[in-house]
RNA sequence: GGGGACGUGGCGCAAUUGGUUAGCGCGUCGGCUUGUCACGCCGAAGGUUGCGGGUUCGAGUCCCGUCGUCCUCGCCA
């Protein structure tokens, strides 16, 4: 590079014309009127028109979009008709000297444009020409300021910010960990973290006091959109805390973060709302709260329904009928309903019974089983004529949460959602452990770490209405945290262990190591997790993750531009001591 | 592991009920062009319709299988 840039392509102004200015960068396009030629440059930081003749330059001759250049130049005043008020360096343009040739490229795959509609797949195999296009370079941009403020806003509140490794135990509970096998010792493995959850508890222990880490976490699971096999996150764990103290430091952070990223005002404290009361009216733990439709308990008058559905499901274990009032829905196409059945049977609901509140009377399959009284419940619960009312039938949960995608559903048909608004809301008291029905045991919500609010029962009562200092953090819909207040008494932690079903030798093989930390003066600690993808893809209006990482995986988890995972050679799998099975 | 959608020149799309030589726009290449900024005008090249098999006189179109991508249930915090 004999030219080195003196300016970049965003910069020059009405306040540099007369100036020798030097600008590297790429050729966003090229118009040729013969005897002048326009070049719009590109870089980081804008794009600048240079002006040259191309029988002054015949390296013009070779050069087109994406290739890189230098350009010595003149700024320059454009005349006035000539001004492009669409671009900050719109008023003048760099009248060429001389141009050198950086470097040339291939065709494109495709255009460098804003608006550019080519496939996802084909723009993450050349993701470093896709980033190039504003739209992602933005969103790039907006993730380092995210990542800036959170470390400002944690150093300025006190948090140390300490690394924890990434080659470390694995561990059996909850997702799948990917394995590291270990080449000195045959036959084990490091996991690679979910999270750095023991290690950030230890570090109370140490001392610390306050700790964050921005860090990347594995999960061997299935993809989504908003699902990558690894994520970033912000971790953080302080002493002597209450759960208060940790939504402080987090409504702090997040108001912040919003006021300067989305340039929108929120206002802290959060509402909170307990994890029955988000399931009951919302149907979901992480509760929409940007519209209405909430549900209701319907279960008095299902008892005694002469529809055997709603009175067959009140006798069975934990049977539930739950309905939901869908304002002016009497009036709704059947498609519409049949979608909504179709989004029920889909969370496992075998239908969804509803009845339409016409002005002849109810209408609808439900219709001939309601008696008056059944009507006159149904108004209690905000039904009128002109209504529609949906049901959903079975075990607490799974019926609970089809109705709220029901729900969800009906918000986006309706669009009642007031997506200008910002909901922040804490979920608090989930349930401490959950039955796994597979494995015939109880297991944690959350995970085995967390504190349960009241004393165990003895090993193998029933521990279904537990409940834990458990919480997790909601944005319009979406789980963007999860946190709570840990076990700091070994004691308590082996009895959390012999409840999910850890032998003592088990529970010390595995978490040995960490109940001896807790034996030597483990303070009282809690702390959160922010998922830190989604934080972003939320801010940059993106609708999955893969806007907002700069490689992203795909939902086969391939990277499109490495193609990894790949095949080892016979020499790294034999020095690991394993052989791919043929 | 299950369900759904998609796969056609480099890119985005079209092709009626299975029927002629698979079209259009962008890009690319060549020519013209001194005020454009999605420059314009003229011309040209570019295709094993993801892959494999089948049905048929005939398949981009129908069937089976397979690969890939996306969405999703399960799974996962």
């Amino acid at each position: 590079m004999r030219h080195q840039r003196t300016k970049t392509c965003g910069e020059c102004r009405l306040s540099h014309v007369g100036e020798r200015v030097v600008l590297n960068g790429w050729i966003q396009a090229v118009r040729d009127h013969g005897g002048l030629m326009f070049i719009d440059l590109r870089d980081r930081y804008g794009f600048t028109q240079v002006v040259a003749d191309p029988t002054q330059h015949a390296q013009l001759a070779e050069v087109g979009p994406e290739c890189v250049i230098a350009v010595v130049g003149t700024v320059r005043a454009r005349p006035a008709e000539a001004r492009n008020a669409n671009r900050s360096t719109g008023d003048i343009e760099v009248a060429a000297l001389e141009i050198e040739v950086l470097n040339t490229t291939k065709v494109p795959p495709f255009e460098v444009t804003d608006e550019c509609r080519t496939r996802e797949e084909l723009r993450l195999e050349h993701r470093y020409i896709d980033m190039r296009r504003r739209p992602v370079l933005a969103a790039m941009e907006l993730r380092s300021r995210l990542n800036f403020l959170i470390r400002q806003s944690m150093v300025g509140q006190g948090f140390m910010e300490v690394e924890t490794p990434v080659l470390m135990k694995t561990s059996p509970e909850g997702a799948r960990d990917f394995l590291v096998p270990s080449r000195v010792h045959p036959g084990l493995a490091y996991g690679l973290p979910q999270s750095p959850q023991l290690f950030k508890q230890t570090l109370m222990v140490c001392g610390i006091d306050k700790y964050f880490q921005i860090c990347k976490c594995f999960r061997d699971e299935d993809l989504r959109a908003d699902r990558q096999p690894e994520f970033t996150q912000l971790d953080m764990e302080m002493s002597f805390v209450r759960q208060e103290d940790v939504f402080a430091v987090m409504e702090k952070l997040m108001t912040g973060v919003w006021s300067e990223l989305a340039g929108s005002t929120v206002t802290a404290p959060f509402p909170r709302m307990t994890w029955d009361a988000s399931m009951t009216h919302f149907g979901s733990d992480k509760p929409e709260t940007r519209f209405g439709l909430e549900l209701f308990d319907f279960a008095e008058r299902a008892r005694v329904s002469p529809f055997k559905v709603f009175s067959q499901t009140m006798t069975a274990p934990q049977g539930t009928v739950r309905g939901m009032v869908v304002p002016g829905g009497a009036a709704l196409p059947r498609r519409v309903i049949d979608e909504s059945e179709a989004v029920a049977k889909s969370y496992g609901m075998g239908g969804l019974a509803w009845v339409k509140l016409g002005a002849e009377g109810p209408q609808g399959p439900l219709s001939k089983f309601l008696g008056p009284e059944d009507l006159a419940a149904l108004k209690s619960f905000g039904a009128n004529q002109g209504d529609l009312v949906v049901f959903t039938a079975g075990r607490f949960e799974p019926a609970l949460n089809a109705l709220g995608q029901v729900r969800l559903h009906y918000g986006r048909e309706l669009k009642l959602i007031d997506t200008k608004q910002t909901h922040f809301v804490w979920i608090t008291d989930f349930p401490m452990f959950e039955w796994n029905e597979d494995e015939k045991r109880f297991e944690a919500k959350h995970h085995m770490f967390t504190a349960p609010t009241e004393a165990l029962p003895p090993v193998g009562g029933d521990l279904s209405h537990l409940k834990a200092s458990l919480y997790d953090l909601v944005l319009n819909g979406n789980e963007i945290g999860s946190g709570s207040i840990r076990i700091h008494q070994p004691e308590v932690q082996a009895q959390v262990f012999a409840h999910v079903g850890l032998t003592p030798e088990q529970a010390q093989d595995k978490f040995g190591w960490f109940l001896r930390v807790l034996e030597y003066g483990a303070p009282p600690h809690g702390g959160i997790a922010l998922g830190i993808d989604r934080i972003a893809m939320i801010l940059a209006g993106a609708t999955s993750l893969r806007d907002v990482i700069a490689f992203p995986k795909s939902a086969s988890g391939v990277c499109p531009l490495t193609q990894s995972p790949s095949a080892p050679d016979e020499r790294q799998w034999r020095e690991l001591h394993l052989r791919p099975e043929a």
